[in-house]
DNA sequence: TTGTAAGCGTTATCAT
DNA sequence: ATGATAACGCTTACAA
């Protein structure tokens, strides 16, 4: 079944079909009630290779994801993103397609790429990656291809959703300085990740407001997964100056294994250390003690990455959008609050 | 760029450029070097859009998930499964494409669907639903459109690749029986999985050839989450009975939601209540004690799925291909087992 | 408001 | 071994 044949049954041009499929106005009423019968009758869907050689628009959006797989994709940080990510393309009628290096050959990862994008087989990319110096953004921006990142990008001209997770990261801080906390560790990601550098610094920038110049050893850099977070905290715990009396942990995932290490080690929560995390998972709720935590509206940021880069393909000449979306602070009982605010598990 | 200019510059006819591209033999070694290097000046890559039309295939295999996302999506499950789905894509060179209802509305899956399958947007489908009702298996085959089921499906005429749940379980529950315990609980999926029953139908197989008939509250269904094993413990420890003296988890990360639930309710691990598992995730080996678990090879699971389905589109008229992965019993410290053979943490 | 016709960039079927 | 040429199924001026 194609437009020709549909044309035919319905008593009308092929123009006419695809003007009906494609919601065009001009189109009167007893024709497109007679061509939307025969479509329905048939279930007939537009051949989409056809379609997109015609209108050079696949309606494909890519996800471009880091090859560390196992370690990051494992996050369930990654599953709201997703999910936030496919309920806009299915909104806007787009569909997903999932770019992912499984190796470490450089080869394989631009072949993938080459396939991809310069393929055409795609209209548009969010990239997932975080890392600052992902060569695919001038990739990208050579090949005129729409893109934006999840995660902020110091150059000026990249379209971006992002957390401020400098701000968000010295509010944490500020609140554990709050409890009367003076040693406090931090837990972060790699030191090419954009957010690990931004939540550094905003660890930094709260203790210098309180007067404190940061210990070089309460620093610990380490992948996001819960077993990173248990090992560092050993790291922690292991110091000559002795285990720090709270940690800013930058991500939930983390924290449940740094929780986890203080327990393993005897160690009272949050009276011997205090924890914070970053995410907001619902997950974190299942923890003894309640794990305080900076909220991010994750899938709105899968969301909004969505509908960047489609105004992004559909106005070529666009400025880049760079958008921040809000965080809070939620105070449970891991940092030292009393209250109890935890769902019931 | 493309096929015409290319043959253009190279001195040949589009014809010949098309044979290079698709690695024909009847081309001559001249001919060959000479538009490959004109390939390689330009960077050129076949149109997509192009190619699917002419050709009817669109090098696009669809991974169609359950719309539980928050619930099954986040299982680190889901992401070795797609690693070993992505992998295998990537080596043929086949493209993924994401199909996840994300609303309840059962119109908008349709549309999905629709779009997907109907607009031939794909050449094959993974399902990775685990549902035994899904009602996309009898759409799949009435339009035709090959696919694989990751779980297997009681329907004789269906592609799938899985694991013997029932012997892996019967085998689990074997072992916990040889430590001695008699009350031996189960926490496993919804009852329409067909995991959650063969798991269960392992579990009373076990119990029957010890001569035991298995109490009814014994057995807790819940969803595959962390929370979920959480609960389900909780509700065996308050049983009217007694709490059991060891029980069989089907997964990992409901395993874990349990033992936290265990040393919530103060008990001892393995001494007062054993655990074992359902996965082999990495993930399991930080946790105190370590977890004792049944490893299936998840990503192999995928791989071999992308196999099926590539080989069912190759040949439309090929026989059901159903295939079984090896489990094996992973014995560390929460079944009771001494040894505690974990990885380093 | 509708129809005609010219692409879109490949593959595939013939000849040669 | 190579080259014409006709599909493939749709969009999109342009004409009517």
């Amino acid at each position: 079944m194609n437009l020709e044949e549909l044309a035919h049954l319905a008593g009308v041009s092929r123009s006419t079909v695809s003007r009906v499929i494609n919601g065009d106005r001009w189109v009167s009423e007893a024709a497109r009630a007679r061509v939307e019968e025969v479509i329905r009758i048939h279930d007939y869907h537009p051949n989409s290779s056809a379609r997109g050689l015609a209108s050079r628009r696949t309606r494909i959006v890519g996800l471009l994801i880091p090859n560390q797989t196992s370690t990051i994709f494992g996050d369930p940080f990654f599953a709201h993103l997703i999910q936030g990510v496919v309920e806009t393309c299915n909104e806007h009628d787009q569909s997903l397609m999932l770019l992912m290096n499984t190796t470490d050959d450089p080869g394989a990862g631009d072949h993938l790429y080459r396939r991809a994008i310069r393929g055409r087989h795609l209209d548009g990319v969010i990239i997932a990656s975080h890392l600052v110096d992902d060569p695919v953004v001038g990739q990208l921006q050579a090949d005129g291809c729409p893109f934006v990142l999840v995660g902020r990008h110091p150059h000026r001209d990249v379209s971006f959703v992002d957390v401020d997770n400098r701000a968000a990261a010295r509010e944490a801080v500020a609140h554990l300085l709050g409890h009367g906390y003076r040693h406090i560790g931090i837990i972060t990601g790699r030191a090419n990740m954009i957010g690990a550098i931004d939540r550094y610094a905003g660890y930094v920038t709260a203790l210098s407001e309180a007067g404190i110049m940061p210990e070089a050893d309460l620093a610990i850099h380490t992948d996001f997964t819960r077993r990173g977070g248990y090992r560092a905290m050993q790291q922690l715990l292991a110091r000559p100056a002795g285990p720090p009396d709270a940690v800013f942990v930058a991500s939930d995932t983390m924290a449940s294994g740094a929780l986890q290490a203080l327990r393993d080690a005897g160690k009272r929560i949050p009276d011997d250390v205090a924890v914070f995390g970053f995410d907001g998972l619902d997950e974190s709720t299942v923890s003894r003690p309640v794990l305080s935590t900076v909220a991010q509206p994750i899938g709105e940021l899968g969301q909004e990455a969505v509908r960047i880069v489609l105004s992004l393909i559909e106005r070529a000449e666009q400025e880049p959008i760079q958008r921040y979306l809000p965080t809070e602070l939620v105070l449970r009982r891991s940092c030292g609050c009393g209250a109890d605010t935890s769902v019931a598990v």
